[in-house]
DNA sequence: CGCCTGTATCGACAGTTGTCGAAACAAGAA
DNA sequence: TTCTTGTTTCGACAACTGTCGATACAGGCG
């Protein structure tokens, strides 16, 4: 399969593409619901720093070894937050022999940012 | 004064420059702490579809009254919401006459959309 | 095989959250 | 003033969340 790389630039797109930002139009009810579980994935202290632990880690994945130690939190933890974030879509997870690694998934990053654009803040108004 | 709107712009501005990307480099102990009290005001379906009214409200704001009607809570809990997006720097609000209107702030959306922009989504990478 | 290390799940518990009805407050109208 | 309408606050309650220790599972190594 060639279309590989096509595939993944398709998914990053079409989630901009389809989330405008939402101070053009009303979030529709299904929308709400499905965003909503996405930002409480986000709403945790803990949750953000591992998010950001895994992004900027080298390679982009981390192993859960590599993420207990920063954190005051219980390993037990750590686990339940790396799993809200799995359910939530934010970050993709494997096992490679002893070590279990996460990585984030861009586009669903792209489709939070692209919704929280705001426009009154480049054209200048209020 | 005459810097009013250089105010605005600066503030707005700064609220960008402050938070690069989260994926560039961990987010700080306190950094988080204070952004994830932003996205725990968006958890929330009814705040999401709240502030995308408020947003796309002709002249960028929205009394109480226009907000109540299209949810299925009853109008304490709207009132309730409103609070928590105010508390958490998303909307600003006055009361002029009997009705009381609410505004997007978007240094507050500019910050956190940028913070979740996702750069391997524009490099390809992985 | 048994042992050790890394990770996930379980069960419990305190604290927080979303929701409601009732009541209080704010401001204009009669 | 009293009445009415718009909005917030209060008190209560069920549901959910973050955390822990204990335990279970997975896989490599002796």
């Amino acid at each position: 399969m060639s279309n590989l790389e096509l595939k993944v630039l398709d998914q990053d797109e079409a989630a901009v593409a389809c989330c405008s930002p939402m101070v053009r139009e009303p979030l529709g009810e299904e929308a709400a619901v499905d965003l909503a579980k996405m930002f409480k994935a986000l709403s945790d202290p803990v949750r953000l720093r591992l998010l950001s632990l895994i992004a900027s880690h080298e390679g982009g994945e981390a192993c859960v070894c590599d993420l207990t130690g920063p954190f005051d939190v219980s390993q037990p933890t750590i686990s339940h937050h790396l799993k809200v974030l799995r359910e939530a879509g934010l970050v993709g997870s494997e096992r490679r022999g002893t070590w279990v690694y996460y990585w984030v998934l861009p586009a669903a990053l792209a489709k939070l940012s692209a919704l929280l654009q705001a426009p009154a803040a480049a054209g200048g108004s209020r």
